[in-house]
DNA sequence: TTATTAGAGACAACAAGAATCTTTAATATC
DNA sequence: GATATTAAAGATTCTTGTTGTCTCTAATAA
């Protein structure tokens, strides 16, 4: 059981988008170079993102993509599920088999990490990221 | 991401084993009607377990498997990791990025889970099942 | 010694993920 | 309105992991 790759490079996108000067639109190519990506690949992925609600797009010349809400709306979880989809990581294998009690275990584990990532928001690493940097900077 | 279907084997058979009056073995073929599925394929998932400690094998005739440890001794995790591995869950696709901030949470919530999965005994889960069959037989 | 049982290995079928390429649709700018 | 630019959609390939089967070997109780 892993995360797909998909959802690794969404989350580093939506941090650099998170991280950039507001309302300013970023190209596939630019967000692709940054992460050592092909752009059409990158390019699915944003497509998912902008499906789900969580990035803006406009096509055309000057063109490009840019966080579509508040960032302190934006969880891990927001991204995760945009990329994953939502199926629950278990389903009882037993068929006819309503109220199976280790399905019940695993769900409540999936719950709680979901709520935690949920807690999460994207913009609180890019804070990090800067004093990170200013911090660097001063030495 | 999914939990693979073995792992839903492994714990169904596990529950099983448990519930199973002690001392007694039991051998693939009766293991594996009792899920509805091939033999040869659940005796991989058995190996695994026995690998990981957590069963016991005695093959020849009369031969089988059984719990190899007090039941109070395993949990949801320890079934979990000796069929999924115990590799994490998420890596950082970024080259060279030592303490990713991305990384690191999604981490941290990893790391809840397999706590609390590791706090979750399968004796419980036969315990249950024991009382909801009697509240039923009392019906 | 024999019947029975687990284990190991090779192998095939299938599904999902990763990634590329090509074509189409939308849009700003001239 | 024409053109360059950019996202979206679709088809396709490649790889990887899971699922599952089959066969052969090793161990053990009777």
């Amino acid at each position: 059981m892993k995360y797909s790759n998909a959802t690794n490079y969404a989350l580093h996108t939506m941090v650099y988008l998170i991280w950039l000067p507001k309302a300013s639109t970023v190209g596939v190519q630019d967000l692709a170079e940054f992460q050592k990506l092909s752009p059409t690949y990158l390019s699915k992925i944003l497509t998912k993102l902008t499906k789900a609600g969580l990035i803006e797009s406009t096509p055309g010349a000057k063109g490009g993509y840019k966080i579509s809400k508040s960032p302190k709306e934006i969880s891990f979880l927001d991204v995760i599920i945009a990329i994953e989809g939502e199926s629950n990581l278990f389903n009882c294998s037993i068929h006819h088999n309503e109220g199976c009690l280790i399905e019940k275990v695993m769900r409540e584990s999936e719950d709680n990490m979901k709520e935690e990532l949920s807690n999460r928001l994207l913009i609180d690493i890019v804070e990090k990221m800067e004093l990170q940097k200013q911090a660097k900077e001063s030495n």
